[in-house]
DNA sequence: AGTGTAATTACAAAGGTTTGCATTATCTCG
DNA sequence: CGAGATAATGCAAACCTTTGTAATTACACT
């Protein structure tokens, strides 16, 4: 090693000609030290077998020369990776753009929670309509497991990986036979709940604004024909109006338009629906919620902001992140952790 | 009001009798196929210099058993990931929750731009308060480059790891001797720009709404400063408020009682402040822009879902994700690309 | 048949780490 | 002093793929 003539400690040139040559595996470390690269593997990783001594002086040449373990390597010996795959699986949609805010929140409630238990994130390429999207990156070899973000139309694709690949949780819908589990709120109880508040502030003329071809927003469709029930006074119309995207402002402006003053209660899809329905509504100027009330889906953050609030139907996504990651360790456990479903609650402010 | 979860336990019946073998590596591959492992390397790459028949049965061989390469022993063998690390860097801030929108935005961006260009993505765990934070991920052997999104106040930190790793690129402040490479928008001028509008319709009374300890804040204060000049009629009041999080709502409300009617123009460090401050003076009945007019910066997609539409400072992301993204690639090709500063513009809708 | 060339394929090393087992050094105690 | 136990280290295989080079085969042509 490099040590000065005199006790000095001299700082080394510039960093340009950094005095020590950087070291880039454990067997250049090995040499340095005197030791064999078994010896190096195990100081580092603090275990006991080692002479602490030794240990100690491997683990400061480490830092010295600023070696870190390569994790490629690392992990492929270990087989365990401590990464896990965050997947959004593109169905109909052949934009790759993540711009839910609602999986975004999510995104990022999950991402804390692995974060906190000392996991990686992978975000892997999808290539657009190829049917094994799923098993190309459950084979991949680089993830501990796996969680997708919304079944999308992709529920059979889902079913058929998690026949075989048991570190798999899915934020979705739970239906009767599916194999694969997931974790999510119960969409029709929400959509119930929705219309039963407007029902219950004395509106009678509602209409739904959702895109009901996804499980999940067909299932809140369901839950306000529930509260409808066989009541004859009380109309419903339907429009398809996608979740989010750049086309939705236009769209619920003209689907308003169309529906002119024929209705009195609207349940939105998603929280971002209904933020266009409130400005829509208030460039129309109708007043919300005396002539029209508004329920929305999900209780972003941003429902507190809207003019008037929105009241919503929420989705506790703290809740469902946690319950994501933890049925995914148990599922990285070997045990297979069953699908739960949340409660929905109405979150009631100013809009109904 | 956060009530929780019930659980609804579902069983799957696992199908248990999946004719073949699961083939675990290219050597079984290789016996399967009766050539050596070599020959399977080659095939499965699509390399010319297999015979197209064997190519063609050894494909069809994998195919058939699912058997697909593990990527980290390939990504070890070969040095090249295609995996770009994505970093959120922690200053102050303890919690790791990605809560900023317009980061949430970019990165959304960002991940576009990247799996269109056939990478994947990677979140590393940041343990805080730990210095070697980007050393550690830069260091990992798992990645091929690094987006850092914000320099928070770590950018001393960012320099020194620039100086020796090139394929890293920042979303942020442009400082005059700094050796990381960054791409963002001109703030200095953005704030100008915001406070020229205020001074254009008239209002003298202004307020900056922003927490100045990051550069990028600060650069926009100065900006203000720069469009007040010397005049001598129009007063400044500055309070720091935090960007965005749980606490920014009454943080907000209490400064705008505080201020009282002590101002007429508003800018908003951020369009989630300009936001609530847009809720806030609706509720205490301040009408706007009449009374009070207010800009916001970023333009997220929300600016114009208000009520009145937000009058902001666009950072156009979509180009900024293009631009880093690009400059990263500049960068692990051996190229040294220089930062690049964006020109922000000015977006008049309705709050000014 | 023999030579030269092209087309395939096999072999083995490399990429960097971890770990079971063998080996050596050290210590204890009769 | 030597047997036996213990502590520390070394060795080499394994994780799985890629790739340069060597080896084999096939083929064309004299």
């Amino acid at each position: 090693m490099n040590e000065n003539n005199n006790g000095d400690v001299v700082e080394a040139e510039p960093n340009v000609a950094s005095s020590r040559l950087r070291i880039r595996n454990i067997t250049e470390l090995a040499s340095l030290a005197g030791v064999s690269p078994g010896t190096v593997s195990r100081a580092l990783a603090g275990k006991a077998l080692v002479n602490p001594q030794t240990r100690d002086r491997i683990q400061t040449l480490a830092r010295e020369h600023g070696f870190r373990l390569n994790q490629m390597a690392s992990r492929l010996r270990t087989q365990r990776t401590r990464a896990i795959g965050i997947v959004f699986p593109l169905g109909r949609e052949t934009r790759q753009h993540i711009s839910d805010p609602f999986f975004m929140n999510l995104f990022g409630y999950l991402a804390d929670e692995l974060t906190e238990s000392g996991h990686d994130i992978m975000l892997s390429r999808i290539i657009p309509g190829d049917p094994e999207w799923l098993d190309r990156i459950v084979d991949s070899g680089m993830l501990d497991g796996a969680l997708v973000i919304g079944q999308s139309d992709q529920s059979a694709v889902i079913d058929a990986v998690a026949e075989r690949y048991l570190p798999l949780v899915v934020w979705g819908a739970h239906r009767p036979n599916q194999v694969h589990c997931t974790i999510g709120v119960d969409n029709r109880l929400g959509g119930r709940l929705a219309a039963q508040r407007l029902i219950a502030i004395g509106k009678t003329r509602l209409a739904f604004l959702g895109e009901t071809r996804g499980p999940e927003i067909a299932d809140r469709l369901a839950g306000v024909r529930d509260a409808i029930g066989s009541r004859t006074d009380i109309t419903l119309r339907v429009l398809p109006t996608p979740l989010s995207s750049e086309a939705v402002a236009e769209m619920v402006a003209s689907q308003l338009a169309e529906l002119g003053d024929d209705i009195d209660g609207i349940f939105a899809a998603s929280d971002i629906i209904a933020m266009m329905v409130l400005r829509v509504l208030h460039e129309r100027g109708r007043s919300v919620p005396r002539a029209i009330a508004v329920v929305g889906f999900d209780d972003l953050p941003l429902a507190e902001c809207t003019v008037p609030q929105l009241t919503t139907v929420r989705q506790d996504v703290a809740t469902g992140a946690r319950a994501m990651v933890g049925a995914l360790m148990q599922r990285i456990a070997g045990v297979a952790a069953p699908s739960t479903i949340l409660r929905p609650d109405l979150i009631i402010r100013e809009s109904a």
